[in-house]
DNA sequence: ATATTTTTTCACCAATCAGGGACAAATATA
DNA sequence: TATATTTGTCCCTGATTGGTGAAAAAATAT
């Protein structure tokens, strides 16, 4: 057996600063947005929290970092810009329904997503707002697909997003929270979550079929 | 001029109770469920926290004591309870647009339930969880009524009130605290709050439509 | 009027909080 | 090797937290 000794250097500034943001995580997905603090984020990562004064300039600067490296959307809207989104052909109801089922998929499977939506609309924080900001251009080539099909129609495709979207924030941390039904549907369970999900197809199902017969 | 003097007695411990049980109501209206704390209740209702451990056994009793008096839902079951409501007539499209309306409306304007609301996907708490039970008992009456409508179509209507209503919520707590657009509609501005309710509206509309085909 | 009980405050404690100064250990520079 | 700089820890301070014992103030009973 081959004790494992120093990989690389002992003093190492940008390690020490990527301990501390990954203490934020932690604690945020843990315990809450409440509890983080300048002592526990020293207990949690082991670091001095005088670090956090010398490198960030204190806890609102680590955590302005911390949210702008977790930042989902951003990711993936630099994955889409990167690639050619085609926005001339109008936008397939199938493509539309897996969007919103992979947003259901992936927020009722990461914690710390919800924390950062919860912690949105819990508090009055810059960077969240522009995150939040961020988040919708994520939605700017879709509309401007839908328009195409839309156009000429009564349904306002966006609020209709918006309606379902929202939908999906709030059962989900509900259900995480509160465990119990919302209108008698047990979203924690498979059977309520299929429901959730089947109604929003659904939904956009009529709301294509409805803009198909004005057409 | 009359000098105000004292009026009743000068230690009534009910009296005082309730000066307790405001101050939660305050804080939390003002600062959010993060702020309730022993030394904050001290300090806005003027009197001493010791009391809070002698009369309600801690601060926990006494939110419970705060979250019990002020169960909104629990009122209007009470009030529906005493009245008749008929259950046998099938549920009339306006009935449920204007239940949504008034849900929206109240909702919107009610500080207190917003932080209510917002509490119970925030933290685990016992009684936030009876309350969100006992809302639950609401739609009892209504959701028997849309039985008759929805039971042969492929409509799943509990599914689509709890989809609205959870939208409302996260609506409203969105715009609140971060003030931005979804799905690039400003909840904020009237106008944007006419393009959600009028959505809200036109799927009720689409599933009535779809239902009645069905028949 | 006096004694007793209830209501309320005050002063205090231990624990935790944010923030920073002094200093040690490691690394870079000369 | 000697010196300067960067990186990191330790410990101190003052403010705020939850919680309690002793005693004052008011109400009630004798």
């Amino acid at each position: 057996m081959r004790r494992k000794t120093h990989q690389g250097k002992i003093y190492d500034k940008e390690k020490t600063k990527q301990k501390l943001i990954k203490a934020v995580g932690s604690i945020l997905t843990r315990e809450g947005f409440q509890h983080i603090k300048v002592n526990r984020i020293e207990s949690v990562s082991g670091v001095s929290k005088k670090l956090i004064y010398r490198y960030f300039g204190g806890l609102e600067g680590l955590i302005r970092d911390y949210l702008e490296q977790r930042d989902f959307w951003n990711i993936q809207i630099k994955q889409m810009e990167g690639g050619s989104y085609d926005t001339t052909t109008s936008l397939e109801k199938d493509e539309i329904c897996s969007i919103l089922e992979d947003d259901f998929r992936f927020f009722e499977k990461s914690p710390e997503m919800q924390k950062i939506i919860l912690w949105g609309i819990s508090e009055k924080n810059k960077t969240l707002k522009a995150i939040a900001n961020n988040r919708e251009r994520f939605g700017e080539p879709v509309f401007k697909k839908a328009d195409l099909t839309f156009k000429d129609s009564d349904i306002d495709f966006r609020a209709v997003s918006g309606t379902i979207v929202a939908a999906i924030y709030y059962l989900i941390l509900h259900g995480k929270m509160l465990g119990t039904t919302v209108c008698e549907i047990d979203i924690t369970k498979k059977e309520g979550r299929e429901r959730y999900l089947n109604t929003f197809k659904k939904l956009i199902d009529l709301c294509y079929e409805k803009a198909g017969s004005k057409k």
